[in-house]
DNA sequence: ACCTGAACACCGTTCAAGT
DNA sequence: ACCTGAACACCGTTCAAGT
C-alpha cells in the first residue's frame, strides 16, 4: 500500500460520504427513491461534485454494491482460507454467503438492486469491478475444485469436468440466493429454511460428482461450528444459539 | 373461454399494439431507450391513453415479460405433457427452458430485464400475473417430482424432501439461465455449451437422489431427440441437425 | 484549475378542455 | 363518460460564473 496523500485522503472521504449518504437515501425509499439531490443533501457534497466521483445515478448504485460484494468476497476468502479438506471449504463457501446474507440484510439487498437492465447505464469502470468481484467468486470455487483433484478427494479426468462443476454449484448457489432475496418459490413451496435446504441439495450434488469426505463421512454440523468459530468469531454469535446451527430466520 | 364484445376487442387490440411498439422500443435501445413517449408514436397511441393500460413504464415492461413468460410457460408445459417416465419429463421441462432462450433470444432478454429493483414501481396486477406464472413453473416441477415417487422411480418420505428437490432443482435451472443471459462467469470458466452442462450437473444431481431411470439407465439423446419431434416439431428444426441435439449457439 | 448551484433538457404523469 | 395532448413537475445532467 502506498500513501495517500493529503488531497487524495479528502476526494476518498467526501466519496466514502457520498457513498454512505446514497446507502441509505437507497435502503430508505428504494431505487426509485434514490436521486442525486437527496444524496448531494444526505452527504452535504455539491450536485454537481458528485457527477466527479460517480458518473450517473445507477453508477452510484453499481458502486454501493461493489463495496457489498467485496464484503462478501472478503468472508468468502476468509472460510476458504482454513487448512481443512476441499469438500469442508467449499462448504465454507456456502456458509459465508449465508452468514454475509443474514448478517448483512441490507449489504445483500444492495447486491441484489445491482442487477437486471440498470446497469446498462454504469459507468465501464464501477460495472467491471463488480464483475471482476464476481469472477473471482467462481474462481475461488475453481480453485477449491482443484484443490479436491489434487488431494485425491475428487476422480476427474479433465479440467472440463471441474469447469463444469464450478458452473452448476454457482449457479445452484447463486440461484437459490436470488430466490431467497426475491422470497421467491418459498411460498409456493412453503420452504421454511433455504439455507439449510441449499446444503443438502449441494451435499446431494457433491456425493453425485462423488467428492470425498462423503456427506455421511463426515460431521457436517461439528465442521460448520469450527468454520464458524475459526472465521466468524463474532459475527457466528449473533446468529446462532447452542446446537441451532441452522437456525432460523427473524 | 366468454365472447368478447366489439368494445373489449377494441381495447385488447389497441393493448396489443402498445406491448408490440413498447417490445421494439426496448430491444432497440434498452430500459432506458424505452420512454412512453416513443412507445404512443410507434404504436399510434395517445400518451395519455396509454396510462388506462398501463400504470407506468415499469408497469409496461413487466407486461411484457408476462407475454414472455406465458410463451416459456406454455412451451414447458407442452414438454412435460408427454406420457413417458418421470424423469424424461423433468428432463423435457429443462429442455424446453433451453429451447425457448435459443429460439426466442429476444423474449428471454426481456424476462432478465423485468428483474431486479424496476419490480418496485410496477402495478400489483401485472406484477402478480408474473409471480404466478413463476409459481406455475415451479409447481410444474414439484408436480413431476409427486408422479416420480407415484411411479415408484423416486423413494423418499416426506413431501418436504420433494419441495427441498423442486427447490434445488428450480435454483439451479434458474441460476444457470440467469448466468447465461448475463453472460456472466462462462468467460472466467471458459464453457463452451452451458446447455449441455446444465444438463450434465442436473443428471448428477438427479442420480444423487436415485431417481430412475439413471443417467447411465436411459439413452437421453434420444428422449430429447423425441421431446423435441413430439413437442418442438418445427422450432426444434430451425436449432438442431443431426445428431448434434446439444447444438452450439450463434 | 477546480468548484458549484442555477439553469436546462428530458421524460413521466396529470388534468382541463374537448368530443 | 371517455379521450387527449398540452402543461406540469420532477429529476438527471451540464456549464457559465465564481473562487
Amino acid at each position: 500500500m502506498t500513501q495517500w496523500s493529503p488531497w487524495q485522503t479528502e476526494i476518498k472521504q467526501r466519496e466514502d460520504a457520498i457513498l454512505a449518504a446514497a446507502k441509505s437515501v437507497l435502503l430508505e425509499g428504494g431505487y426509485f427513491g434514490l436521486t442525486m439531490e437527496r444524496v448531494a443533501a444526505a452527504s452535504a457534497c455539491p450536485k454537481g461534485t458528485m457527477y466527479q466521483h460517480f458518473g450517473c445515478k445507477e453508477d452510484l448504485l453499481v458502486a454501493l454494491a461493489v463495496e457489498c460484494a467485496r464484503k462478501r468476497l472478503e468472508m468468502m476468502e476468509r472460510a476458504t482460507a482454513q487448512s481443512c479438506q476441499s469438500r469442508e471449504r467449499v462448504v465454507a463457501l456456502g456458509e459465508a454467503v449465508s452468514l454475509f446474507t443474514r448478517l448483512h440484510p441490507d449489504d445483500s439487498r444492495i447486491m441484489h438492486m445491482a442487477i437486471g437492465p440498470i446497469r446498462e447505464k454504469a459507468s465501464p469502470q464501477h460495472l467491471s469491478e463488480l464483475v471482476h468481484i464476481e469472477d473471482r467468486e467462481v474462481a475461488l470455487l475453481h480453485g477449491i475444485l482443484l484443490d479436491a483433484v489434487r488431494e485425491g478427494n475428487l476422480e476427474t479426468q479433465h479440467d472440463e469436468m471441474l469447469k463444469e462443476m464450478a458452473f452448476g454449484i454457482w449457479a445452484l448457489v447463486d440461484g437459490a440466493f436470488t430466490l431467497i432475496e426475491s422470497n421467491s418459490p418459498r411460498q409456493v413451496l412453503g420452504i421454511e429454511n433455504p439455507f439449510s435446504n441449499l446444503f443438502r441439495v449441494f451435499s446431494v450434488l457433491a456425493d453425485g460428482y462423488g467428492w470425498r469426505p462423503l456427506f455421511l463421512e463426515l460431521d457436517w454440523e461439528e465442521s460448520l461450528a469450527r468454520t464458524r468459530k475459526a472465521v466468524f468469531p463474532e459475527e457466528a454469535q449473533q446468529l446462532y444459539g447452542e446446537g441451532n446451527w441452522h437456525g432460523d430466520r427473524g
